[in-house]
DNA sequence: TCTAAAACCATAAAATCCCATAAAACATTT
DNA sequence: AAATGTTTTATGGGATTTTATGGTTTTAGA
């Protein structure tokens, strides 16, 4: 599976329909499952999405870790429970589940932005807003870092 | 990969298409991805370059950390948010988008600098303003430095 | 039967491909 | 070393395709 990379900001329709970004869709082209999964952020204001593929792996790990750990049952619970599994139109778009938009505070328009092997869509402004904090967060506390080396 | 060395000056054309030095394509030509991955430099006012393959490794580094790593995990998200996989077309020129151009003060020509596993563009006269400041610090912090006699 | 979802059709803007040409780098032969 | 021919590279513009987005029709479920 290649990447997720970039943001793209995109409109939702009057039906709700939203265009996945093209080059989000083609990361999940060579996939069993052609779609998106996506489900609640448990720590911020947004929703997360990944491909069916990844959600497995997590079940595994998941697994791996033993079935006594009560919170982890709980959060995997939750997890599984609220995951919605999305196909594409023939356009390429989905609709979010009204719930998920809620969550997120998205009305009328929204922000993929990659995460590497996830993805997560925000409220345009509120992304923003958190993605200046974390830079400002890590140029405190690392001042020196470079990137790539 | 082989290195990205040297320094070369091209232009940007109405399109804002500018050609990617054939050196530069050269380092990247045996990559599972032919093109190259730009972002908004941290602490410059110029746009980073690095291969598709360095992107991964990243990806992986993070995936082991696991989600409790927080410093390594905001760099990452700002690191894949920012982060535009760019194809050359037939002739070798890609299009740098218009915020990454913004940011590094780049119109009508820009220039590739070499940096090992890395590159940069840059403004022309901005790079040379500080590739001067440079070498005036180092004068002055080390008055007797020679190198390569 | 009514409603909500899915399938279908259309279009403007943006990105990409394709072909052409000028300039530079390189190699070869005098 | 100079002159010549050859290949590679950078750049320009038109044609084509893709993408995001809107609307309409059909299908399926309650």
């Amino acid at each position: 599976m290649s990447l997720f990379l970039s943001s793209y900001e995109n409109r939702l329709d009057t039906k709700g329909r939203i265009s996945v970004p093209a080059s989000f869709r083609a990361s999940v082209a060579s996939e069993k499952f052609v779609g998106i999964v996506l489900f609640r952020s448990f720590t911020n204001n947004c929703i997360e999405g990944m491909t069916m593929s990844r959600m497995e792996q997590m079940a595994a790990a998941t697994d791996k870790m033993g079935v006594f750990d009560s919170d982890l049952d709980d959060l995997t619970a939750l997890l599984f429970a609220d995951a919605r599994p999305l196909n594409f139109d023939v356009t390429g778009r989905v609709v979010i589940p009204a719930d998920l938009l809620a969550h997120a505070g998205i009305t009328d328009s929204a922000i993929f932005v990659g995460r590497g092997n996830s993805f997560q869509i925000w409220n345009p402004e509120a992304f923003r807003v958190t993605q200046e904090k974390s830079l400002q967060n890590l140029r405190k506390a690392r001042p020196n870092l470079k990137i790539g080396e």
